[in-house]
DNA sequence: AACGGTAGCAACCGCCAAGTT
DNA sequence: CAACTTGGCGGTTGCTACCGT
């Protein structure tokens, strides 16, 4: 690490979120002291990450929550893998980004140990020159394909009332939603680290099933079509294929 | 040895969606 | 139902170490 601890500096004052304003409080900013990692560290193994708002006041930490969970996420967990992208990894980012775009947290979802803010550094100081100059070398401009973007959809009606397109925090919507999109959609295959616990898949799996066992009309074909890409697609890439 | 350019990475910023009041 | 809070994300910045001249 080229970046220690103590090498910024500043003092000054947050320049919080709308919701963390508070009237003359001013918080730490810049670079994590080892004091404030083992403050911290200590805090979460006591109290763990339920609610980051009170991470700062329980750790007795002046900095604000996005500070700290930031320097959790990003450095202190212990489940953080050091060290260089091996090829594998590499291999597994350039075919991912491909596919989402830049879409740092899934990718680095699939990339146990490593955090979406060392996905995204890996990605603009090796892989996009290493991919600009794969193009270049090769003239394949052609296969370089545009990632999937969220695609707006409706849901018929019909469902929406059943409530068929249900989802646990964040991965399914609520009945009452009337967008939905192949990206999204593409979150719950894919998962993540944390969303791959088996009780989720289950749900996501009874989710999936009354939705399709219900049927769809012709005019979800094609969405039905997408997925069934998506999911080959995603076969192909976690098996190497 | 001094200097400038670059690489690598930690941290900040602004925004958004979901949850809560 | 609006306003507020919270967690999380992607983009960007800023700093140090490294390297070539």
């Amino acid at each position: 690490m080229r970046n220690t601890p103590l090498a910024m500096s500043g003092n000054t004052s947050d320049s919080p979120s709308k919701s963390q304003l508070r009237p003359s409080v001013s918080v730490r900013k810049g670079a994590w002291t080892h004091s404030e990692d083992e403050l911290l560290r200590s805090c979460i193994e006591k109290h763990g990450t339920v609610r980051w708002s009170r991470v700062p006041q329980l750790a007795g930490l002046n900095r604000c929550r996005k500070s700290c969970r930031l320097r959790w996420v990003n450095y202190l967990n212990p489940h953080i893998k050091r060290g260089t992208f091996d090829e594998d990894e590499n291999d597994l980012i350039l075919r991912l980004h491909k596919l989402l775009g830049n879409r740092w947290s899934l990718i680095a979802g699939r990339l146990p140990g490593r955090t979406a803010n060392d996905v995204k550094n890996h990605w603009n100081s090796h892989l996009s020159k290493k991919l600009i100059s794969g193009i270049k070398n090769d003239g394949d401009r052609g296969r370089v394909t545009a990632p999937i973007r969220p695609q707006p959809r409706t849901i018929p009606a019909r469902m929406q009332k059943t409530g068929h397109v249900e989802r646990p925090h964040r991965e399914i919507q609520p009945a009452s939603i009337v967008e939905e999109d192949h990206t999204s959609r593409m979150e719950n295959i894919i998962g993540d680290n944390e969303n791959c616990n088996t009780e989720k898949m289950e749900q996501q799996r009874e989710a999936d099933s009354s939705f399709f066992d219900e049927g769809f009309p012709e005019d979800e074909w094609l969405m039905q079509e997408g997925i069934s890409e998506w999911q080959n697609l995603i076969s192909d890439l976690l098996t190497g294929g």
